[in-house]
DNA sequence: GTCTATATGTGGATAGAC
DNA sequence: GTCTATCCACATATAGAC
């Protein structure tokens, strides 16, 4: 009893490791050219016994990804209650370019038809991404309500500028000149995506009554 | 001789129909999932034919670059003189993204060792690459001399929001739902990306005298 | 110059020894 | 359960007929 336990134990141990190595490949050569044999090598482990774990690559795939989107959950909601919803955002990009630096977030959107029909048969898949997905929107609204957010863009449209800012190919390019500091990347990319590029030209700010 | 220069200039029809063909293969299925398969049916010839014209699918690919960006340029050298820096760089991401809409930009970053070994050691790329850059970092310095985008960024980190700008995600999942003409996205994200998501909050816009 | 057929390499997935 | 060896499909690139 002890013994399998224990084997168990060391089963999921492994099973995570091949998930964050995933993660890791994920971010840096995306899906397409990600390779099993890399995987593998990566956790020091042969090809053959990811399969024990999952039963394609895709799989594998959907399983990093979803250990992120758990993680951004956890992330959001562990923020106090009473930040407005604008806060919360910034907060949750800040949050997700800082994994990206750290381990890698597996978002590079490959059109792989093979790894769509994975990501949407996969239960957990569909449930995180709903739920992200449901998070961030209600967020938006809030923030648009109480006057932070541009309302005469869709909140669609903002949703997915958003998301698509976590996987933004300027952020690896800017690191990889080595100029920056990580928290200033991520000041930097916050900054231009909630306050845009362009000052207010010709115009001044005055604080409202 | 008037056989020869006929049969050349079918060659070169067709190379251009070839280098259309990757355009929006590229832009659709990205480097790593496009096959040469793929480009010689969508162009109506058979696979050998592509390796009298191109040499690899590196090369192929690049060609593609070049034409993109060089149609580009010329948007941009097209545009009216008087017109301030900034009001060119919208123009351009506005082209841009429109180009895109139209036949497709094949700029998907794929991390291939190969094509980026290949694009730079492409005389014509890394001369329209350069061009480009030197183009686009001068109209941002401009723009931020003339106090119409924000000094507080460093202007490297601009280009690259810009440059990533051309191939957000955001766009093609907004116009995969169906619900905004081409002009709405290319504006939304225009305006986004120049204005940012938020509103200037507590604060209200009053003109400069 | 264009096709058909093929050589070559690679990567996902499986079989079988231990 | 883990490894080694292998199968199979597919994609790049080439060879050879016409």
């Amino acid at each position: 009893m002890e013994a399998v336990s224990f084997k168990e134990q060391q089963f999921k141990v492994r099973e995570d490791l091949i998930v964050v190595a995933a993660n890791r490949l994920l971010a840096t050569k995306g899906f397409d050219l990600m390779t099993m044999e890399d995987v593998a090598t990566a956790v020091g482990v042969s090809k053959g016994i990811l399969y024990k774990h999952f039963a394609s690559k895709e799989t594998l795939a959907a399983a990093a990804m979803v250990r992120v989107l758990r993680g951004a959950l956890a992330a959001i909601e562990a923020l106090p209650a009473e930040q407005p919803a604008i806060a919360k955002l910034k907060a949750a990009l800040a949050w997700t370019l800082q994994a990206r630096l750290a381990g890698g977030v597996p978002l590079l959107p490959s059109s792989s038809p093979n790894l769509q029909r994975s990501l949407f048969s996969s239960p957990d898949y569909t449930a995180a991404a709903f739920r992200m997905n449901h998070v961030i929107s209600t967020l938006v609204h809030e923030a648009v309500a109480q006057g932070h957010l541009r309302g005469d863009v869709p909140g669609e449209v903002v949703v997915n500028s958003l998301y698509s800012r976590t996987c933004d190919p300027a952020f690896d390019l800017l690191r990889a000149t080595g100029r920056y500091t990580d928290d200033q990347l991520v000041e930097h990319l916050v900054s231009l995506c909630f306050d845009g590029l362009a000052t207010r030209g010709g115009l001044v700010l005055t604080r409202a009554a």
